[in-house]
DNA sequence: CTACGCTCCGTATAATAGTACGGTGTCAAG
DNA sequence: CTTGACACCGTACTATTATACGGAGCGTAG
């Protein structure tokens, strides 16, 4: 039988066997049972598959505990319904918020590139500028009296 | 005249002062002097403007490094234009990249709470299938012989 | 059966990104 | 002039996210 070790799996994700460990340690993805006779655990694809998303996740700037909120919504297809919604649509805006900053930096980049090639010195093709707006969480005021000392 | 202190600047940008520090420390923003006399640094608009496109950036995902890299783009008007357009079209890519993923997982939200709401036990409405395509950089194979061992 | 590579597991170390602390100096209100 | 809040600065600490290490065990090729 064809058995994927841990280090196929993570070759298979494309990450190092400690990541995988790691991830494993953080309830992240299952760790499979090991063999009754007690030899190396067997990897299933699905394993990979969440490594993988894992990874992605991370890389729109997902830390791990809301990656691991994102899996949860994948993971019990015969929990409370009502719940994973609600929870799935406050991913949903956290995800389009971030869409649309990307969006703009996209834009700023695409500005800034149309700006440059020619001749002249382009002037002021504000990166910073273009992400300016969609303030996430409210941070707390520390009294912003501004214009008014 | 109306002093911006690293405290008001650090207020206005929406994190704490020690963070204002340590971006300086790290060379993202850079530290307005100190007046002559000797008194407190006064810090201009645009510095809170890059403290807050930090932010947007590292939520997108981007280190710091990252980060500078964007800024750097922005911040010389004056450098090689061909080699500001160069980095920007790298950078272009990559948000490109994130941006490819994050609506494949907003799509994937959708389906979910799509599929969720009514009576169903929402079978399969995997997030994990979501983020299948468009592995990153090559990772090293680390000799990928797969299902021939 | 032996050698080599890999697994297993606990623990240690590292890199990144902040956050906190403590002593001293400065400013502005009272 | 005193007092309270904040700036300044160096250093220390924390959390997150991995990576590395070392010894013992397993498993397959030769």
């Amino acid at each position: 039988m064809k058995m994927m070790t841990i280090g196929k799996a993570a070759g298979k994700a494309g990450v190092g066997v400690e990541t995988v460990r790691f991830y494993e340690r953080q309830g992240l993805i299952e760790q499979p049972p090991k063999p009754i006779n007690g030899g190396y655990r067997d990897y299933p694809e699905e394993t990979v598959r969440r490594i993988r998303f894992i990874r992605q996740a991370r890389e729109l700037g997902f830390s791990l505990r809301e990656t691991a909120e994102l899996l949860s919504l994948n993971a019990d297809p015969s929990t409370d319904c009502a719940d994973v919604r609600e929870r799935a649509q406050g991913k949903l805006l956290e995800v389009e918020r971030k869409a649309a900053q990307l969006d703009r930096m996209r834009l700023a980049l695409e500005r800034l590139i149309a700006a440059c090639p020619g001749q002249g010195a382009l002037k002021a093709c504000s990166i910073i500028e273009a992400l300016k707006g969609g303030e996430g969480v409210a941070v707390k005021p520390t009294q912003d009296k501004e214009t008014t000392p």
